[in-house]
DNA sequence: TTAGTTCTAGTCAATTTGACTATAACTAAT
DNA sequence: ATTAGTTATAGTCAAATTGACTAGAACTAA
């Protein structure tokens, strides 16, 4: 499953989305439906996640990671399924190339209907963890570019965590983190003082997938 | 995979210990290795997990939780494995119990030999979780009884986290969290001011596998 | 030139943390 | 009975962190 920032419609402030695809098949035909596949006998878990990211919406996620494996008997009504499911997140500007189709679309996170399987209860989890990872972690920056101002980080969390926070004092707590970079740029073009720009020099997780690469 | 309190042989101060198997086939025929075995049709994940371990040591963990699913292509020499790893915490009443024999014995968590498979990883990965997990959240009452003295969860900190910690400013943060609660009995027998007994009433995780059963 | 906007630094009280002191309550030895 | 030894437990105090807020800086648009 994959996470990225979009504007929203009405106020333009980035929310979080994910696409999904349509059910062409039975069970669930027409139904929406978070992407996947089969796992080969050549290819390892994380291979086999991106590369159905990029067959079916030509994504190349900027952070990709085990999200759980789900195994529970009656997922689908035909056969036993277990999933071993991934999520991912994408830079805006990966996101914007993303191929969207009639069997293929994004959805804002917080407004989904109802989905095949148990994906509903698989999104449910990852919005959870992905709030954990943030109020803790430094997950925040793989949603965005390579630099970002601080006003930017600060609506990430905003979408994510969905509560305002004090501009000030975030400001402050994020420039304290020694994995942000300040850079000598500023982002023109607003309406207003141009705020300086970041950069965010950490590396990604720690899982077993990841933490054998430095 | 299962993590369990003993007294260590020379302090006799609680460390961790995991029960490991003897493989008695090849590959890696000889070594020691993490009890698993296969997934059946009829059973979900966490099923598997905890009848595999019941099978292999007799215990009945306290508390079971998803690890994480290992599916790199060269974890067996012969064939394709994927595991879907599960770790386990459990009393110490409960571990005394547990079934020894030539075939499965205890080891110290921090002092494992060359063990079979990818297991050595994934046991570090898994001291890892757990370390994370302390230092936040609520996990370190499953490895105690249901009464158990602040000194106690102190004791259980520092063999996990490896480092002493301060018993009265350890004691004031335990105290604050809500879940901890006090009883009116006292630990005798020690040569010493008698400690009071406190009780833990928290719920376990919020995984997938657990977050439905309130 | 002025109004409007966001960026950014700073103040200050409240809360939390870390290091430490002191007393309480028991056992074991004298 | 007294004393020494041990851990339990409460409390103090300075340092660090957090949350709410103020105010000036730096830009655009009218």
């Amino acid at each position: 499953m994959i996470f990225a920032l979009r504007p929203s419609e009405k106020s333009g402030r980035p929310t979080l989305w994910i696409p999904l695809v349509r059910r062409i098949r039975e069970p669930f035909k027409g139904l929406w439906a978070l992407p996947g596949g089969p796992l080969t006998h050549s290819e390892s878990l994380q291979d086999a996640a991106s590369r159905n990211l990029r067959e079916t919406t030509g994504l190349a996620p900027n952070y990709l990671e085990q999200l759980y494996a789900f195994g529970g008997l009656h997922r689908s009504p035909t056969q036993r399924v277990v999933s071993i499911v991934y999520w991912a997140l994408v830079q805006p500007t990966e996101a914007a190339l993303a191929d969207e189709s009639e069997n293929v679309r994004w959805f804002r996170a917080d407004r989904l209907g109802e989905l095949a399987f148990d994906h509903n209860a698989i999104i449910d989890y990852a919005l959870w963890r992905l709030r954990n990872k943030m109020a803790y972690g430094s997950i925040a920056y793989h949603l965005l570019g390579e630099y970002f101002t601080l006003a930017q980080v600060r609506e990430v969390y905003e979408a994510v965590l969905d509560r305002e926070l004090d501009p000030a004092n975030f400001r402050r707590q994020v420039k304290a983190t020694p994995e942000i970079e300040e850079t000598d740029h500023y982002l023109q073009g607003g309406k207003h003082r141009p705020p300086r720009l970041y950069r965010f020099t950490g590396r990604p997780g720690l899982d077993p997938d990841n933490r054998s690469t430095p």
